[in-house]
DNA sequence: TTGAAAGCGCTAACAT
DNA sequence: ATGTTAGCGCTTTCAA
């Protein structure tokens, strides 16, 4: 007969058993009185003699049991690109307030291309993750074929899933376009130009249209667009020369993609000779800490970004309840922060 | 007699009893051919037959399974005070990037405070994790006894543990100050005043030791010590203006506990007609992004804070994988990077 | 080298 | 309301 293995040299956990022994009761009669929705089927006084026989022990129910058990791991995989970018902190922060009020944990994986994010993916598929939330940001992704294919729940948060089979939540670039664009013109800016983003990135993509849109919608037309590279200081100070070189006249304001690359245009102006905002108004994107700091201070959209995060995990939560009318996408409006960079 | 339970209602997953049928073996076989170590005891092609099988039949070992019967998560624990902190996420990054390198997740969770970190520390005990990385921030904190008591493996980061009962990685932060003191020493500056951190972070108390030892070690006394209520830039410019109110005669350089009081006392010195560097030399401490787009740019000490997530989680595996001689301490040394906010 | 079997701790269907 | 029991999928000891 095998004999019991040697494995757990740990600290003995109690289990539920102890409990049980020590309440004089089954080990069921325990699982029902500690059951997280509260005791079901147990008479109160049980329920009690139970409760207090496992905070005596200091019982902790042991979830990798439950988990094997119920198939529930009241765990959430989070997927970002970079956890260093300071995008997703509030995001993450977001996520993980609404998981652990729900007594769920969040594991979070930093994974950037097809390759390294379709290998997390599998790792989190084997953790038996409840589900995931996705902000890693290329469109036409072919992750979210396996993501489909496979049965994962997943939300994807700061991008849109161009297929509409993921639900998702973004911040809506359209009203922040038409914020700026209008706030833009009502300060008497003629000739708006735009920093575009990466257009493999769905906010890249999306904000360009939406910058376009809005014009439209005022029956302008764009005073320059040019494509940055990334969304970095460099691109933006490398597009921004090339933009200054091509056009003429030049526009009287600069709608970034972001804030990063409008601190670049600061720098390509700067070394142009033009002054910010009396020659020329710039605007950023996302409200970066310390946005407010530079000189002048940034005119940027502040999108809601811990919110997002929050939204999405509601988003998958009750998917996994199985709620019939959880909302496919939710767009939320961001916030126009105005200052010294727009005249 | 009790029938199959209903409940593994999802797509029915692919398990090692099926690669067995598939691979005409026992199932442990399959799992001796599939052992995360290489396969051991078994023969060459039964291990290729089983391996394709598994490959053909898209299995993913269930971890939840796994960590029952082995207690082994392959998961550790991150407790963090402030995700949203830009402290953080570089620290976070490291840990996530060495943990995924082993196989393992990271599971983090926010939390301040004495009882939020208890109740955290409690969740993530019964969620079986191998291990837990803490940067919550207090000194002499009763967690560390909790941890100690409940036989959990621990390391901290960015803190030490006073009592020297769990390990730590640290950047330096005597050497941090000595950097700092002796440049603007050498820059001519006289009167070297610190603007402290909260005395009861282990930062803040160990960074004001530093400061005043690295004056000692040159022969020379502070110009100054003013307690800041916070890591906040309002609290940088209330302490500033304290300090100036009181001293006699001015200092002519601030050495600040981080960035955002630095630029606390930016504001402060330029509400009170000083200029920097000319009047005042200011530094801070961590680096953080954008510090060197406030004008003049900030003269800080950059903590090797990837480097020492990476650190932290070396440490703990190394205490999981029961490694006789891993250090109880680690500490990193930090670069000074010199801008124009000294002279 | 391979097979057999027990059991990690918990939950839930069934019986009482 | 409570007890009985099987079994989630895996690992590992023991036997062959």
């Amino acid at each position: 007969m095998p004999r019991r293995s040697t494995l757990p040299p740990a600290t003995a956990a109690v289990t539920i058993r102890d409990v049980a022994r020590a309440a004089g009761v089954h080990v069921s009669t325990v699982s029902r009185a500690l059951a997280p929705a509260g005791p079901a089927g147990v008479s109160a006084e049980v329920a009690a003699a139970i409760k207090s026989a496992a905070l005596r022990l200091g019982y902790r129910p042991n979830r990798a049991a439950s988990a094997l058990r119920t198939g529930r791991t009241h765990t959430i995989g989070v997927l970002l690109p970079d956890i260093a970018n300071p995008l997703f902190p509030p995001i993450l922060q977001g996520i993980e307030a609404h998981a652990a009020a729900r007594g769920s944990f969040v594991l979070v994986a930093n994974a950037a291309g097809a390759v390294a994010v379709k290998a997390t993916l599998q790792r989190m598929l084997a953790q038996q993750v409840d589900g995931v939330i996705l902000a890693t940001a290329v469109r036409r992704d072919p992750m979210v074929d396996f993501i489909v294919e496979s049965g994962l729940n997943a939300v994807l948060v700061n991008r849109a899933d161009d297929s509409g089979r993921l639900a998702s939540v973004v911040s809506d670039d359209r009203l922040a376009m038409r914020l700026v664009v209008e706030h833009l013109v009502a300060r008497g800016c003629e000739r708006l130009a735009h920093l575009a983003g990466p257009q493999d990135l769905p906010t890249g993509h999306g904000r360009r249209l939406a910058f376009e849109q809005a014009l439209r919608d005022l029956g302008r037309r764009p005073g320059g667009i040019a494509h940055c590279k990334a969304y970095s200081r460099e691109a933006g100070r490398d597009t921004t020369q090339r933009l200054l070189a091509a056009r003429a006249p030049r526009p009287d304001a600069l709608v970034c993609c972001n804030d990063l690359v409008a601190l670049g245009a600061y720098d390509a102006l700067a070394a142009a000779g033009l002054r910010v905002p009396a020659d020329i108004s710039v605007s950023g994107h996302n409200d970066m800490q310390l946005a407010d700091l530079v000189h002048p201070a940034l005119t940027t959209v502040r999108p809601p970004l811990r919110e997002m995060g929050w939204r999405a995990a509601q988003l998958l939560f009750e998917r996994l309840d199985g709620l019939p009318l959880s909302p496919a996408a939710l767009v939320l409006p961001p916030e126009l922060v105005v200052r010294g960079s727009t005249r």
